[in-house]
This record gives C-alpha cells, structure tokens and sequence, in this order.
DNA sequence: CAGGCCCCCC
DNA sequence: TTTAGAGGGGGCCTGA
C-alpha cells in the first residue's frame, strides 16, 4: 500500500482562538482525528509528524523578515504546552533532531517509515499554511509530483497549487528564487520566467552558476553572478534531506491507550466539551496500531515542554552548526565511457538533441556524435532491427527526426515520456525531471541523457505494471503515436482566401465599434487593456458603485461581469462585441494563414499526448481543438475548413452526450440508465424527472437548467456554481440540485464513492485503469480539497471518455490501412473526430467509423455516435 | 520578456 | 472585502 500523508494543524496564527490560545477547530481537528483513528483501528502504521515553529539556518539569509516571522505569536506561545501535552496524553513519542529543517527531518522518516512498512504519515503543524506546504514539499520530492528544486514553480502556480498566499511562504517553496525578491528586502532573485528559463537552459543551479558568463542577458547575468551564494543556498534550501540523523524501530512506536485521567483533565482545561463526552463513552483501545509523533525542529530554548523525559523518547543529539552532508547527492554520477563507435546491434537507448545523436548500449557505454557525421546505414539497421528494445523520450518526436534520416524505428518501444505520463500525469516528463524524481539526480549531456534512460527504465516500467498501466502503455497510447504522425502529418485544407475576407470584413466592423465606444467614453483608450478599459467603466463612468475585482484586487473586466452590467450603460455591449471580434481575429483568422505550411499548402497541428492530467490530448499551433462554433460569427470560421479538393469531403462523427452515458454506467443509475436505453433526448427526460412533468411538457427553459445541472454532476458542481450558470438564486439551485439527487440516487451515491475510493487509495482511475493521483485529497485545506474531490469525480468520466476515443483512433486508423483506404483521420476534438474523405469511399468510412467508435469500450448502454458529412467542418458537424 | 487577464473549445 | 464547476491552448497588454 501506498504511503499516505496526512497533515493537521494544531494552531493557527489566525482565526478563532479560545482562552487557552488554541486555534479551536483546528486543534478539535488534530485531536478528533488521533481519537477517531485510535478508535477505528484502522489503520496499521501510523506516523505523526510534530512541527515546531522555529528560528533554523535558512533565517541566515534575511534578517529583517526573521525578525517579522520568528517572533513566536503570544497565541502560539500559549498554545504550544498545551499541544504538547496532548500530545502527552495521548502517549505518543517525540522524536527531535537539532539543527535539521522540519521538511528534512519529516523526509527522512517518510522514507523510513515507509520501510517499517508504515502506510500513513500524520503531520502536526501549529499553522494551517505550513501544515500544507511540508507536506506538499514532501510530495513533491518524494513522489516526484512537482518540480524538482531545480524546476522552481512560479508564485502564482505555488500560489494556486498550496492555497498559499503568504510571499515568505513561497519564497520559501521558490528557493527565494522567484519574485521573493521583490517581497522580502535584501533578497535578489532574477524573477519567477527567469529563473525558470535558466534552469531549463542549464539544466541546474550549479551548471547555471558554473556557466554564468553564458547567460545572454546583461541585467539577469549580472544578478546571477552577484548573487550566486544565494542561488544555490536556495536550492540547498528547497531540496529535502532524505538522511538526517534519526533512527527509530517499529516497536517503539507502539500507541497505547491514552491516559485518560491526563486527558480529561486537559479537556476540561481546554473547553473540549463535546469531545470529552465522545471520547469517555466509547474509547477503547483493544489492538494497538503505532503510531509517532515527530517533533522536526531544532529544539527550542524558547519553548517550555512540558515534560521532556516522558515526551522526548529519541531525542538525538545534534551540532547545531553542522549541516546536513550533501555529499551524497553527487555520489551516484554516472560513470560513462563513450564508444568509438556505433553499436551494430542490441537493445539501445536513443536521445537525439538538434543535431546531436547519442546511442547508449547500457548505463554506462554511450556512443556520441552528430547526426551528421554517424553512419547512418548502421544506424538503420540498428534501429530497424524489429528484435531489439528502443529506449527514449518522446517518441513522436523521433520518429519525425527518424523519418528525415529514412529510417523507420522497429522492434520493442519504451517510451519514458508515456510511461511517466501513466504513471504520473500531473508531473512533468522531460527526462531531466524524470531522472531527478527517480534516481535522484539530473542528466546535463547528450551522453548522461541516454544512460540515464537505462536507469529509468526498470523503475518506470515496474511502476507501470505495479499500477497496472503497462496494458494501457502497450494497447492505447503507443499505438496511437503512429495515428497522430498520420492526423499531423495530413494537415486540414483551409480556405485561406476566406479566411482573409472574413478577416477584412471583422477588422472593419471592429473599427467601427471603436470609434463608437470613444464616443460614449469621451476619450480613446486601450479597449484590450483590461486595465485601462477598468478605469475607463468603473472610476470615469462609474457605470456601478461597486466595482468588481479579480482575486489580486484589479478592476475585473471579465465577459461575464460586464455580461451582468451591461443595462447599466450602452458602452459595456459594444465593448463585449468588440472583444468577441478581437479574438476572433487575432486568435483565428490572422493566424491561420501564417500557419499554413508552405510545402503542403494545409493546416498542422500538433497533438501533445502527455499534457493533461486526465488523459485527454491537447492540441496547439494552433490548437484546432477550440475552434469556435457558438456564435454565428464564430461559425464562419468552420466554414474554412475544406476538404482537400472536389473529390472529397468533410466527415465528422460525434460522441454524443459520452460524459453522460459514462456516468450513467459507472453510477449504474437506473433512471439514468434507462433514459439513455430508450433514447430519450437526456436533458429533457431530466428535467421532466427534476420537475416532475412528462418529458413533452417540459419548457425550455427546464431543459436548460436541467442540462445544466447534469454537466455539472459531469464537473463536480456546487449550488453557487450553479447559481451563477443559470442566474438564478441559490437556494434556487440548491433545490435544482436537490431534485437531481433524489431523482438520480445513485448518481449521488457514485460520487460519494469516487471520492471515498480517491481517499483511500489516493487516486481516481478511468475504466481502463488510467491513473490521476490526487494528492489533496485528504488536505486540510478545503479549497484544495474541494479540487481534489471534483477531480476525484470528474477524471473517471472525462477519463475514460478520453480512453475510449483513442481507442477508436487506433482501430479506426488500422482499418483504413488494412483496406488501403484513401480517406484519413484529420482532427480530434476530445469526443469528435473528423476525416477528409475520398467520395467513392463514404460509405465505408462511415460503417468503419461509427462500429469502432462505438464499440471502442463497451458501456452498460448503448453508446452512440452521430456522423455527419459537408462540404465544410461546419456542415459536417 | 514575464505575469495577469481574458476567452475560445469539449 | 467578493469569493474558483473540470480539463486544456493561446492572444494581448503591461511594466520591468
């Protein structure tokens, strides 16, 4: 079983605090969760982590803010004995380690812990924010869920990612890399895009210090050169220590029962009524579980514990000036010797960098040169041999860099960037970070990179098959690598000349909003400037009292902000139409025709298949998966896509309503099920349930809301969302949502266990056994948690949804090959995919199209498909 | 050039 | 002091 996390806070610098300074909801939290643990017997190891706020050696760097965040909060001060003996009373031992960093000393345990065969981690922080950051930190490095400390986040992603919001937080989780610098004085960083673009550069902070003459940049050079130490101080700063000096054995960790005298007693004297009176009526420990509790930080002079030879059972000693040894870091470097030359044959990993071409037989035997000087016909038959195994990144890529060399890979595949992409959609997955989170450190040559994919190799594809993914790997997302070269490489004819009329046309008509949009400003701005159109609607028209703001407090200028505003004054609809204008111009029309491929004279896109968390493919340069179709302006822009030439024509086959169907089969909702068995139309056969009229009856605005509401089952919806959706009152929705439920129990009752399952193993999977991990599923942070949870719903529906039409793409792409079929795939759009079709073979695109579409994974109801064909995408679809 | 905002699709 | 329904890509403005 895998190790699960689990973070408390004990004690919040904010919030509502009793007579004793405890934070009351959060410390009823930490207890309550110890008592319901203890009293499940649940689980069979446990660890608790304790951290203590206090002064350690990162402060070295910036006096003035220690100042601010080490002054321990009076209430904090107070709270912490009270903690402690809690803590106590509970029995559960403290360990301390001086001198080591709380995330380093939680580090080491975790893999400690795990090794006991422990299965849960419980961490107790005296802040919420903190609680969420160790725990994520931990995450991070241990599970290689984000960023290594070389591929620093940004604040607004640490921001959305922790729920932090705190700069010294982030700064912290930056390496005090990012924009920390401009909140905390005497700390230079070259900023968040910097920072990053120089570790993509240099591949880590020591390569980036060691190379800084290298950096083009005068301003950022300068700042990386003065100030180094920091640099890599930060990254010291941002890696967790996975070795800090503590031991301890399972059998000390056994929980014993309380001391329920000691315990009452402190319930008493914190005001836990209610709790005492759960507590003392049905508390009984008959099969202790282990569990430990952690205190990670220096030890205090500040802090008084409260008994320190009954708490501190392996309070180990430390320097408090040594540092911990990072020796080890550097110790597993590859050993490599380069080859003469190209090995005739064998199983090889390939990394190809722009020209340079790197062939590793093993982990530690490399052949590197440039592609232009290898021997390209021994180079073919190596990779051609169909009885060998291929190691490398991004095959998709290769084969295009293979095809320019004539040569066509065979033999046995392992991608690294799809296995890691299974095995850890969230994460990133170019080498360098896959090698940082797997063997622990990063590749910065051609040489290191394809040796290193000997390593990575056995891990990654243990873990694929310890997961079950290897089928998914082998059947569905390899396979499919051929049928996106093939949709990519086919391209989508435009009608370029159209395109550039409309475009003239919108351009005029935009002109002429503008002007009139100046008239009723009295005076020309910057309409696309969110900014200065803000101060325009709200401080010179004042067209509400009230202003509305983004979440960083700018004027919010968002659609559907103004959408509710626009009675207010005539200027906000033309505004509105002449963004709509603007992006259809500048998104679509005036890009498409730089596109266009000379060579070909058509469309390309590019579909990544290791982007999204859910499993869906993403498409970009362009992005042809967001084609306009809503509004009729947008639609003309479909209008453009055009078969390739007379004798043939758009086909378009759509899902319908997938999302749906999937619910209903995985809910295995009876109503729902039988709606979609007799074909109702699904939005009103739903609105008939909610209110309780005949599906003929029902208006259409309860068609609309109804549809609304099962979309958002789909998402994870709320009453407020909802609310906002329709535009009507909460409650209102409320009871929407309410009828829902209760028309479609098991609706309700799928989601309840989507989320109980993504709790307990801590990820949700599709059909197929496709994995999102969901690492705040568990948090204490409720908007983290409330993501996590709406993912835990939506990923197994949007999910398999994806898995089922990739496997429709590979089927339906072998059959045109097998029948030599002139027709090709072109587009896929998440749950449509269009085709040029050769006239004479309609028919047999269509018969092939709908049956494996269908077909593709089989439902508990029907699943159908609607084709359509045109002359246009906008016809066809 | 990086960050913020906005908007298009499923 | 106004709040985050899921997943995505990308354009444009601003201020350094």
């Amino acid at each position: 079983m895998a190790l699960t996390y689990r973070s408390f806070y004990a004690m919040g610098r904010s919030g509502r605090t009793n007579s004793k300074g405890l934070n009351t909801a959060a410390s009823l939290g930490f207890v309550t969760t110890l008592y319901d643990l203890i009293r499940s017997q649940q689980p069979t190891h446990i660890a608790v982590a304790f951290d203590l706020p206090e002064p350690t050696f990162r402060h070295q760097l910036y006096a003035d803010y220690k100042a601010n965040r080490d002054a321990m909060p009076e209430d904090i001060a107070t709270a912490l004995p009270y903690i402690h003996k809690l803590v106590g009373a509970f029995n559960i031992p403290i360990i301390t380690c001086s001198g080591y960093e709380a995330d380093d000393v939680i580090g080491t345990i975790s893999y400690q812990a795990e090794q006991l065969g422990f299965d849960q981690i419980l961490m107790v922080t005296p802040d919420k924010d903190f609680a969420q950051l160790v725990t994520d930190r931990i995450l991070m490095y241990r599970f290689g869920r984000a960023g290594s400390p070389d591929e620093l986040m940004g604040v607004n992603e640490v921001k959305s990612k922790f729920g932090v919001s705190d700069c010294c937080q982030v700064a912290d989780l930056l390496g005090l890399w990012g924009d920390a610098s401009d909140n905390i004085p005497g700390v230079k960083g070259v900023g968040e895009k910097s920072a990053k673009k120089l570790i993509a550069q240099f591949g880590s902070v020591e390569q980036m210090v060691l190379r800084v003459e290298e950096i083009k940049n005068d301003k950022v050079r300068a700042l990386v050169r003065d100030n180094a130490n920091q640099a890599l101080f930060s990254k010291k700063l941002a890696t967790i220590v996975k070795d800090a000096p503590i031991s301890f054995s399972e059998e000390q960790l056994r929980l014993t029962e309380p001391n329920y005298s000691q315990l009452s007693a402190l319930f008493k004297e914190l005001e836990f009524r209610a709790l005492s009176k759960r507590l003392f009526t049905d508390l009984s420990i008959s099969n202790p579980d282990k569990a430990l509790l952690f205190s990670a930080s220096a030890s205090s002079k500040r802090i008084q514990q409260p008994d320190t030879a009954q708490l501190s059972l392996f309070d180990i000693p430390v320097d408090v000036n040594s540092e911990p040894d990072q020796s080890n870091e550097q110790e597993s470097l590859l050993q490599i010797s380069l080859l003469p030359d190209l090995p005739s044959s064998g199983d090889v990993a390939i990394y190809i960098n722009g020209a340079t071409l790197a062939v590793a037989v093993d982990a530690e035997h490399v052949f590197v040169s440039t592609v232009g000087e290898t021997n390209l016909s021994l180079l073919k038959k190596l990779l051609q041999d169909d009885t060998t195994t291929k190691l490398c990144h991004d095959i998709k890529l290769l084969k295009y860099m293979l095809k320019e060399l004539d040569i066509e890979i065979k033999g046995e595949i392992f991608d690294l960037q799809l296995a890691h992409y299974l095995v850890d959609s969230e994460a990133r997955h170019t080498i360098g970070f896959i090698s940082s989170s797997i063997l622990g450190y990063e590749p910065d040559s051609p040489q290191e990179m394809a040796a290193v994919m000997w390593q990575i190799f056995p891990c990654l594809a243990a873990r694929l098959s310890d997961a079950n993914l290897y089928g998914i790997y082998r059947d569905i997302e390899l396979p499919l690598v051929d049928v996106l070269i093939s949709m990519e490489q086919e391209g989508v004819n435009i009608d370029v000349q159209a395109i550039r009329d409309y475009s003239a046309h919108l351009t005029v008509e935009r002109g002429q909003l503008e002007q009139q949009i100046y008239e009723l400003a009295g005076m020309s701005f910057n309409i696309s400037s969110p900014k200065q159109l803000g101060e325009v609607l709200y401080d010179r028209l004042k067209v509400t009292d009230k202003p509305p703001r983004t979440a960083t407090k700018q004027y919010s200028t968002a659609e559907d902000v103004l959408q509710k505003l626009s009675s207010k004054h005539p200027i906000i609809d033309k505004i509105l139409e002449y963004r709509s204008l603007s992006k259809l111009i500048g998104t679509y029309l005036d890009s498409f025709p730089k596109l266009i491929n000379p060579t070909t004279g058509r469309l390309h896109t590019i579909y990544n298949q290791a982007v999204t968390a859910t499993g869906r493919l993403s498409s970009s340069s362009p992005n042809l998966q967001n084609i306009p179709i809503r509004t009729e302006r947008g639609r003309e822009i479909r209008k453009a896509f055009i078969p390739r030439n007379d004798q043939y024509t758009l086909l378009a086959a759509d899902y319908s309503q997938i999302e749906l169907r999937i619910i209903a089969s995985l809910s295995g909702d009876k109503n729902m099920m039988h709606s979609f068995v007799e074909n109702q139309d699904i939005h009103a056969a739903t609105a008939a349930k909610i209110y309780k009229t005949s599906i003929g009856e029902v208006s259409k605005e309860q068609r609309r809301n109804a549809k609304s509401v099962n979309f958002g089952t789909v998402y994870g919806i709320s009453a407020f969302g909802l609310s906002e959706q329709l535009h009507i009152p909460r409650q209102e929705a409320k009871d929407l949502i309410d009828q829902y439920f209760e028309q479609y129990p098991d609706i309700q009752k799928y989601i309840e266990k989507s989320i109980a399952f993504a709790r307990e193993h801590g990820y949700a999977n599709t059909i197929l056994g496709r994995r999102r991990y969901l690492s705040d599923i568990n948090s204490r942070n409720n908007n983290l948690r409330g993501f996590a949870e709406r993912n835990a719903v939506n990923m197994p529906i949007q999910g398999s949804s994806a898995d089922m039409i990739k496997v429709a793409m590979c089927r339906i792409y072998h059959r045109f090959l097998e029948l030599n079929l002139r027709s090709k795939m072109i587009l896929q759009v998440h749950d449509e995919l269009v085709f040029d079709v050769y006239k004479p073979e309609i028919d047999v695109v269509k018969q092939i199209v709908e049956s494996e579409m269908r077909q593709a994974l089989p439902l508990d109801i029907p699943v159908q498909v609607s084709i359509e064909i045109g002359q246009n995408w906008l016809e066809a679809h």
